[in-house]
DNA sequence: TGTACATCAGTGAACGCGCGTTCACTGATGTAC
DNA sequence: TGTACATCAGTGAACGCGCGTTCACTGATGTAC
């Protein structure tokens, strides 16, 4: 049984994450304080300190949670679609990201953007960081055993096959090299497309944002997936 | 004639950005600091106000730099490739890009990295924003002068369509809506990938970042530029 | 060419603010017997 | 169930540091006549 003290401390740990996920939103990363925190939730300074020994546990706290948080909701939106539809799939898993990284935008950032300045991120944030692209892999799987990853218009260079290779045993996937690059390529192309538009480098291009990540990350989808079976 | 004195504020204007560069390395735009500036420079702190009224100018002076020798660079690297190799001129700038972006990383990042909190680019950065994207669209005019722009295999949405239009009348472009759309999303997974990248995203998953790089910036050029003529 | 005035560069002190982190302490909660 | 001790949460003061920006001032450079 949890003890009073216990389910105390689980809250302000909560309490205090939220606070810094809305220092986040107006500072950024390196402007989060601490003190800002504190004051938020009418603590002195150093009670912070019985809770996170330092600044960068916190940040690294606030990453974990948010790739955590970016994975869950792609597994939401990839479970609500019919289990053969692949680009369905696929499309669902891409514009949960879309929208994740529109609500959650200091968060996004926080795991896509520029890296903070004297931070390193410790080896814990690898687990969660995986809970999104594990998504993307499964459909793949699921893809290349229903015949439907799309063909191979060129080969891989002999670099890239070897990294690709390497990578596919050390991971025990049961994908075709070939079409493995292509996923790794999708989804740098679905997190870039992202990054892309939500930094604001396509304000003054196109308008419709929405309706051109749809129509870009439908094209990115169809280099993996086909959406009917070839014929025999 | 430039005076003696307009001459030492060129100069100490120059060594202002500079220091400010090295800094940026360091600490990030949030953290750039006039004061760290000024004792880099051996002058008290409030003279740096004699060349920049605000940390925010020299922010926007930065930025303005970055993105003007970040066009340079593509405009290098276009001019040495034969006109008529357009494969080759788009490899070119995208590897300038690239190699760009890890020599200069902090640049980069204040250009393409998260918004800076509480930064509001004024007007004078799109100029020197679009440097870049012209040598694109150069590129892609030739092509399609040359009737080597990249067959269509699927019709873009109404509202992508609708956009791509507008800013073709707009900009005076002399290009099919199709090959625009196709250059923006060209353009837009060049940058993704490079941003993808240079901020780390790749590190445990591939090993030779340059030729992951090559492969699929090549692929992103196919599917714009055709390399050989079309059979009439 | 020489002088009078205007402009500019750089100084030094100050204002008012923020930060991360440590430490000795008080009082409350939990645990072992 | 009751007591003694250990653990933990939160306090308040302090250390030592940083920041952007303003302002009255001195002395050098530029300009107009």
């Amino acid at each position: 049984m949890a003890t009073t003290r216990a389910r105390a401390r689980e809250e302000l740990v909560a309490e205090i994450k939220r606070s810094a996920r809305r220092h986040l939103v107006r500072d950024g990363a390196a402007g989060l304080s601490l003190r800002a925190v504190a004051r938020d939730l009418e603590m002195v300074s150093s009670a912070v300190y019985r809770y996170f020994p330092s600044r960068e546990d916190l940040l690294t706290a606030l990453i974990i949670d948010a790739y955590d948080a970016f994975g869950a909701a792609a597994e939401r939106a990839e479970a609500t679609v019919s289990r053969d539809d692949l680009m369905g799939r696929w499309m669902a898993v891409a514009h949960a990201a879309y929208r994740w990284s529109g609500r959650h935008s200091a968060e996004y950032a926080l795991i896509f953007g520029s890296p903070v300045p004297g931070y390193r991120a410790p080896s814990d944030t690898i687990g969660p960081a995986t809970r999104f692209t594990t998504v993307l892999l499964r459909i793949l799987e699921d893809a290349h055993a229903a015949g439907l990853a799309s063909p191979v218009y060129e080969p891989l260079s002999a670099p890239v096959l070897d990294d690709v290779q390497r990578l596919r045993s050390e991971q025990g996937l049961d994908i075709e090299p070939d079409q493995l690059a292509g996923a790794i390529r999708a989804w740098t192309g679905l997190i870039g497309l992202i990054t892309f538009i939500r930094f604001g480098h396509l304000h003054k291009v196109v308008r419709d944002h929405e309706s051109f990540f749809d129509d870009s990350v439908r094209r990115l989808g169809r280099s993996v997936i086909c959406e009917v079976s070839p014929p025999r």
